[in-house]
RNA sequence: GUCCCCUUCGUCUAGAGGCCUAGGACACCGGGUUUUCAUCUCGGCAACAGGGGUUCGACUCCCCUAGGGGACGCCA
């Protein structure tokens, strides 16, 4: 049996963090079993679904690097074949019409609430034989009697209550099918032999398997996976920060990173924190899915990317950074190569728009001091030694940072002062704070004549003072 | 409220009855390396929700309680 998995969001907004990783682990499945993973969209409500959505989830997807190898098929497509598999239930006796009004349904939900019961229809139409009219739904017979057993990979064997369990609407009085009918019919039809989905999907699947059973079909394998909440253990939401997969590409986070930290969120392989993509997939097995939700830790994604940052080849990595030059509004031809800055940055930056605003000073004038800085290095001596280094680098043959370096501790042993006395001051000139990559590199990078004005500059500044 | 699910350091997690004096990672705190920042490195802090069983032995199995989450829609 070849393995199909699927991820069937429904497009009500962009793809975030909890469906990422759905569509994640759906997806290493699939490949690990070299199966195939198809993309599902489920637009039945069509008052919440946009074009819109869609393209935010399939750009988020393709960004992550899930490529599907089926669909997407769109569920408002199918709504033939809906309509011929409600008519076979109906056929069959396995369904219904109901014209129970939408207050009756509110009336009896709510004198079953004030009995401490659970809401359920109460299966006042079942046996009415009513024909089809402008304001009935259809309604699935669900077995009155027995249990429904559901074999979860990730949960086990839960065993629901038939009598838990009550007809749900697969027709709406519209005409349009429900989300258990078009679930049951897609999965069945696309032939999805694992259905891997979030956790809050767990109580629908009794329902489903009803109706897969009504149906004659197959039952497919699940694997119901525990759900990522914020920081705090609420659930994530926007003031969460970004929840959108999108926004973390805008702030700078390689897709690797992502899949990286969001495949260590309910799963693991022993202590190992960093996977390729490759590893992921050989290592991936559903028998190591935690079932306890987990909370979403920027801090730990800041790091996961930094390890990235650092690993990865720096001319992949410039290739992006200069995407985030241009966002950001620096002109890369104003100064050093880009795999330059990120071999020198990446120790230093935990994403890619952090690296862009480290390295802004190679590329804009210094436009202010760092108070702080000032006030702690620049002092009445100062001035001199600026100008005695100054000296010697415009006289420096070659602009290469040994060289750089050379001049530096010929200052430092002629005034027979420590290397801060001299690299503090430069730092600042050049890059306006005390925080910057090694001095020697960085003027290197910064080029000579940039090097020179900046410390004029700062000589004036200090004169002004 | 009813039903279902979950519960190991602050967070992500290892743990398949003795390997546990509970391991790793992030964060945090200290030391070292370093011209600053960072990287790197060494060390520290810190958890089996509570209570009952079962067992020679329980983080691991069972039950109860508590807490958290989900579902209960003509949403998906």
């Amino acid at each position: 049996m070849t393995v199909r998995t699927r991820f069937a969001p429904s497009p009500t907004g962009y793809l975030h963090i909890g469906g990422a990783r759905t569509s994640l682990f759906s997806w290493l499945y699939a490949k690990k079993m070299g199966g195939e993973f198809i993309l599902r969209i489920e637009d039945t409500d069509r008052e919440r679904s946009t074009q819109e959505a869609v393209d935010a989830i399939i750009d988020g997807m393709e960004w992550l690097g899930m490529e599907h190898d089926e669909g997407p098929y769109y569920q408002t497509h199918r709504f033939d074949r809906y309509k011929e598999v409600i008519q076979q239930l109906l056929d069959d006796g396995h369904a219904y019409y109901c014209n129970c009004s939408r207050e009756r349904l509110d009336q009896i939900r709510e004198q079953q609430m004030a009995k401490k019961e659970k809401p359920k229809y109460d299966g006042c139409c079942r046996d009415k034989g009513l024909a089809e009219a402008d304001d009935t739904v259809i309604r699935f017979k669900n077995p009155l009697e027995g249990e429904v057993t559901i074999t979860d990979h990730v949960r086990g064997t839960v065993v629901i209550k038939n009598q838990e369990l009550d007809d749900l609407i697969i027709e709406r009085s519209d005409g349009t099918p429900t989300y258990n009918l078009t679930v049951v019919v897609d999965d069945w039809d696309m032939k999805i032999s694992h259905v891997i989905r979030g956790d809050d999907h767990l109580n629908n699947t009794p329902r489903q398997i009803n109706i897969l059973n009504a149906l004659g079909a197959q039952i497919p394998e699940y694997a119901h996976l525990p759900m990522i909440n914020g920081p705090d253990g609420k659930k994530l939401s926007k003031r969460h920060g970004a929840v959108s997969v999108m926004q973390y590409h805008e702030e700078g986070y390689l897709a690797e990173a992502v899949l990286n930290y969001l495949v260590r969120l309910g799963w693991s392989h022993g202590d190992q924190e960093v996977f390729t993509l490759e590893e992921m997939i050989e290592k991936f097995d559903i028998r190591d899915i935690n079932k306890s939700s987990s909370n979403f830790s920027i801090e730990k994604l800041q790091w996961m990317n930094q390890q990235y940052l650092m690993s990865l080849d720096p001319v992949r990595v410039a290739e992006q950074l200069a995407f985030y030059m241009m966002e950001h509004g620096i002109k890369i031809e104003e100064g050093p190569a880009l795999v330059e800055i990120v071999m020198l940055l990446r120790e230093r930056s935990r994403t890619l728009v952090e690296m862009v605003e480290n390295s802004r000073f190679f590329y804009e004038p210094v436009e202010e001091y760092d108070a702080k800085s000032v006030k702690k290095h620049i002092k009445a001596g100062t001035s001199a030694i600026l100008v005695t280094i100054r000296e010697k680098l415009a006289n420096l043959e070659e602009w290469y940072a040994d060289k750089i370096h050379h001049v530096v501790q010929e200052v430092v042993n002629e005034q027979e002062v420590g290397f801060p006395k001299v690299a503090m001051p430069l730092r600042i000139a050049v890059t306006g704070s005390t925080m910057s990559p090694s001095i020697d590199t960085t003027l290197d990078l910064l080029g000579r004549e940039k090097t020179l004005d900046r410390i004029d500059k700062l000589l004036v500044f200090i004169a002004n003072q």
